[in-house]
DNA sequence: CTGTTAGCGCATTCAG
DNA sequence: CTGAATGCGCTAACAG
């Protein structure tokens, strides 16, 4: 088995605790109890111990920890897409937060194909102690059967549609759509157009949800869907689409496009926001910097990723944790959007 | 030990190899050739496997593998600043190339201090097979000291500054920086202002020698060094004094500062490119969609990402791979810059 | 306080 | 082709 016999005395092999043992001329256990930080073993051989290790070079085997112990000290992340932005900043809190507490993080992009994200999460989750699974794909059903043997996890950026039985973080695109609305209502503005986000997303789903119920409130409203996607071509694509539109205010799926329509815009000499009232949705960094400022609807995805961890730890530490209510968007009012003629 | 004494028949614990053994009526070893897959198992007795891991829903547990086998098909990522777009990009090609072949990605944030990333790395490293580190902050000596442990190991970004024993993947921040400034002499400006990067970053030293290459071919240029930072606010902040300088091309350390720089500048009623030219570096997306679009040096992060798995991939396999040039970044002219007056 | 023993779950040599 | 035995490296009961 071992490739080198018995005594590989001068391959590269790292040192085991056994040898660290021998060297020290301790148990084992012993070894494992220094290592370890217990207090109750006599100072000498603490320090011969310690020696030895630092002689050999040896390191634990962390491997060999998880499987005595039980636990792997990493937690497991599926997320849709890793080219998303907004993705990306949910994974930089929850691996900072999660990094606080000694733990890991194991990424896994699942892409677009809901078949394949259930098997990635489960083999994710195998080989950690939890996970999180950010905006995932699939369907209720199949997230509802399968979530039972993957606990510890949780779900982040999906409304609990039927009583789930994970804990679950949801952001209210619907109220955050429904702002948009109201807002662009109050400037003055009737004739809305709503450049859609990717079809069978449940985000985009739940933003179409907020416009029904604005359209409720403001019978008097026309909001024309124009087909998005997700990207900032896409914005861009639609720019002409809306110019001559006799529309006067748009809310856009999300900042990327709502940039790349900005862009779109500019090149076709409409001027925004006289012309023209845009409104986004995410608050990206660069939001602030566009041409106008984007007025737009903020989530935090940073903090989303921290209470993200925040969930999964006291999950892990059997500690009830409440519910929270979903994550309201805020709106940020700059100035891409303004009073209609 | 195990919390629920020998013959825990109700409780939720995962089946193992045992239990499917002994339901299939067959030996441990059996069961472990039918679950990978060894063809020299009889028929009838592989069947009688395979229904009983399927009615136990047994999987067979990854860190019990990763003990027996000595890998855990795991490669880890460590990353200086896991906010840095370019950074994630670079995640992103290598999570995807790396799933491609049946790895999964350990991320690891080591933040600004180069005193941890050492440590950190080395901890990440010992979890996994491989090691990627994405610009590493850390001494060129410490990195040469510490390396030879981490093998397989490949670094992104760095220059092999002396002989580095490892796989080293680099960009050529130098001639991507000459390359800008002689687009702006090609286009008539003397007067230049350079917005630098971090100041103790190497890829922002890279691109000092690049500029001062370029002004001994052009002992006719100012270059003026403004410090700049890495962010947004960082280049909006400049723009004051890019404005009231006398200059009339600025190349910029990166596209984020530059889109903060076009923000500050149209605020400040200077119209570029007829006032100032300006220039950034790394292509990001929006690059293309500012206004006006961004002159720039595309650094393709997302294949480099998979180059660098490639490498890892040889090195694991204990391949050779040909030690590649560093990555020449390419000019992107668009409408930041123009002819100077 | 320390060493001995057993076991985490799996893969694999070696007999049969 | 199959099973018994052994080891991967470490931790934790249990004696002493």
């Amino acid at each position: 088995m071992g490739s080198s016999g018995r005594d590989g005395r001068r391959d590269a092999r790292r040192a085991t605790i056994s040898d660290v043992a021998v060297t020290a001329g301790v148990s084992r256990a012993t070894v494992s109890r220094v290592m370890n930080g217990r207090d109750s073993v006599d100072a000498d051989l603490a320090e011969r111990v310690r020696s030895a290790a630092a002689a050999l070079d040896y390191r634990p085997s962390s491997i060999a920890r998880s499987l005595s112990l039980g636990r792997t000290q990493t937690v497991a992340v599926t997320i849709p897409e890793l080219d998303n932005p907004m993705f990306q900043r949910v994974l930089q809190g929850f691996t900072d937060a999660s990094a606080d507490q000694g733990y890991r993080v194991l990424v896994a992009n699942t892409g677009d194909d809901p078949q394949t994200e259930l098997a990635t999460a489960v083999e994710a989750r195998s080989r950690c102690d939890a996970l999180l699974m950010v905006a995932p794909r699939s369907s209720d059903e199949a997230l509802h059967e399968i979530l039972p043997q993957l606990q510890p996890a949780v779900v982040l950026g999906r409304q609990p549609s039927s009583r789930i039985d994970v804990s679950s973080l949801a952001i209210d695109y619907a109220s955050g759509a429904e702002a948009a609305i109201d807002h662009l209502v109050e400037l003055g503005h009737t004739d809305l157009i709503y450049v859609a986000g990717p079809e069978h997303s449940s985000s985009n789903r739940d933003r179409l949800a907020g416009l029904a119920r604005a359209n409720e409130r403001h019978p008097e409203l026309t909001i024309t869907q124009v087909v998005g996607g997700a990207q900032l071509a896409d914005g861009h694509r639609v720019a002409a689409e809306v110019a001559k539109s006799p529309a006067t205010g748009v809310f856009v799926y999300n900042d990327l496009m709502a940039f790349g329509l900005l862009a779109g815009l500019a090149e076709l000499g409409v001027n925004v926001p006289r012309d023209m009232s845009v409104i986004g949705f995410d608050d990206i960094d660069l939001a602030g910097y566009a041409q106008p400022p984007l007025t737009t609807l903020a989530v935090p995805h940073v903090s989303l990723g921290v209470r993200a961890w925040e969930r999964l730890e006291a999950l892990l530490a059997k500690r009830e944790d409440p519910q929270a209510e979903p994550y309201r968007p805020e709106l940020v009012v700059r100035a891409s959007t303004g009073q209609a003629r």
